[in-house]
DNA sequence: GATGAATGAGGCTTCATTCAT
DNA sequence: AATGAATGAAGCCTCATTCAT
């Protein structure tokens, strides 16, 4: 994904595996610890690759971090990609498809949650962390979208597109904020998983399928 | 004499003043330089305050902010009391009145903005400034959710609490989204403040007006 | 002599005993282990001046440096001063006051000459100390010059102000050169300290007071 | 094998070329940046050499830099040393050589400037370094001073030599100063190349062939 | 001979907290 | 009550040198 000059290619067999050793350490301290506690010697601590050999290999601290951040982002949009398409097989009508494609996309959200949150803080101070983030964000909605207004005679509302803008966000940000997300305390409303999607989905399908209300 | 161990009540005036000033100084350094560069030294440089004085009314860093926060974010909801009183005493129908409790609750999220974000970033550190975040989320949406349901006739659906917390989460999660709290780009899809305010206003419509779809 | 913001001025007593502990400290380590060996760690260990202390008082090394410079060149320049105006007190005849104020000069750069040699080796690589070493050369070359000016109608060169700065220009190098100053081994052409004065005073003169040659 | 054990002397060729490399980026390398940012790991980005191979041929920086000195000196000596003998083909009279010998060392050095510069500074720290530059400093000077010698008979000094090795040491420092070898700022007193070559050249003479002053 | 990855001691700097006055 | 000087652990980063391949 990146040919950025920051980051050193690994040329020897030995390099690559050191440089999986401090992807997957850097993973696991930053879902252990937090970001806050995400320091160099302690990586180097655990992965038992020295900080020279951290440096020989990422220019910083911050370009590690967003090397690992856009490595780990790809993997999980492909994995979405794939998903997402899966769904586009399987389902026929519009109300099968939004809840299909939302549970995907919500356990997409949950299964990665650890280092979401953690790149999120991260996000908080650091502008290439959240330029990822945020591009990743607009991939994965032109994903959801796309699948969307594959039904889209069936939709109810004249702006279609804004109004698919809408249940885009309605699921992303419900669903953040029910991970917690962005802020420390998950807030569910005594919700269960099971419960807010289809909460979301009713919402959504009020939406998209009623006929206009005259007020 | 003060059973609050960690913050010392002062008694006299120029006590008083002297907390207000560091009171002062942190909002101020706190939205002109975010919490990253909020020091101990830094507040004490800008309020002439010594830092021996600043531990001498507060035990720590940690309890300053918090005692701030709780502060603000009183003086805060006192505001939105008053505003959501108003709103209950000039609109009539539902419809009015979430139109009306939208615009108030999002222009009171809008305009104490950078302090909100300041605090949303110390909140994923620091377990006491989430847990009166929390708290006062909660204390708002009970505010914002008792008004709806003084019109609750008027609203089809079955589960009439749940589906006014729905109601909530969506402002609350779009509007935080659309002020960028919690991540540092805000996304607004192309909306503008207005807009997005009758977005917002229209879902919750077609959820809780809408007759029972059939599906 | 300095009031830039990047130097806290001592209030309290103790604080300028620490101060004093660190200028003094770092005059012993300079002159002791040069300027590649100066490190702040160092600075502490021997001055039992803990590192953030240091840095309260100076912004950074350099700033601590620079600042250390200053007030050491101000003290040098403030005693030269006095014994140049001392020499022109004392001596009547143009032969005189050259061979006194060279002595007095060379005397004060061999005097001080462990600390000068370190501020010349950081003045290699440090912009500050660079300009304030050339600034006090220009000090002193025209506290000289004013000094011989004094017996200007012996000088038989035409541009009197020409052939003055070659006598400075020519003393300060050479001394310099036999002091080994700027490079590390003196070069002495196999002269004593006296010889090396006379053969200068012997240059300077045959310059200033021979005849126009007729070439 | 070879008898100089901290340099590998080369016997293929494609070693020499690669020697060949190392030694033309250094310089490259030395007059660009300054030796505060001459490191191997940039040498060997420069030139494509590994580190490794660096170290095979040079036991470590410090040597491979005094291997480059005594090259380049040996190199820029041959070349004043043509030079030099060239003045002594053309010049009939002592003033005429004068005039001719300290130009053709001035240009020497200018022409030279940026290498110097780079080795005076690290002659600063390393004694090996410093020590070649003594050495064919004084070869230099034997090499100006012979010249002159030539003509001893015009000189009215009594102690020839020793008013010789003034000559030298004049002319060196003056220039040195003037180009900025050893401080930072070179210090020209508002003097062209021009008019401080024919200033040093004017003091020459007026010392040596001056009839001696009664004092 | 050659490569380039790995090492780690050591330098600079920050800042919450403590303490003498 | 108040001041502001002092502390030092801990973080980031560099680079000469070594070593496995």
């Amino acid at each position: 994904m990146s040919n950025t000059p920051s980051v050193r290619q690994p040329r020897q067999n030995r390099s690559k595996a050191s440089q999986e050793k401090i992807f997957k350490g850097a993973i696991k301290l930053l879902t252990d610890k937090g970001p806050e506690e995400f320091t160099l010697q302690e990586l180097s601590k655990r992965t038992k690759v020295s900080v020279g050999s951290i440096y020989y290999r990422f220019e910083n601290k911050d370009i590690l971090l967003s090397e690992l951040q856009k490595r780990e982002y790809q993997k999980m949009w492909d994995q979405l990609s794939l998903a997402i398409e899966s769904v586009a097989q399987r389902c026929q009508c519009l109300t099968d498809i939004l809840e299909n494609a939302n549970r995907t996309y919500a356990e997409h959200l949950r299964d990665n949650a650890p280092l979401i949150r953690a790149f999120m803080k991260i996000a908080l101070t650091d502008k290439s962390i959240s330029t990822t983030g945020t591009k990743i964000y607009h991939q994965s909605q032109a994903l959801y979208e796309n699948l969307i207004l594959t039904h889209a005679n069936e939709i109810q509302r004249e702006q279609q597109e804004k109004a698919v803008h809408s249940c885009f966000r309605i699921l992303h940000v419900s669903i953040a904020r029910y991970l917690g997300f962005g802020s420390l305390e998950p807030i569910t409303d005594g919700l269960s998983w099971e419960e807010i999607l289809n909460e979301i989905a009713d919402i959504q399908q009020y939406y998209l399928l009623s006929p206009t209300l005259t007020r």
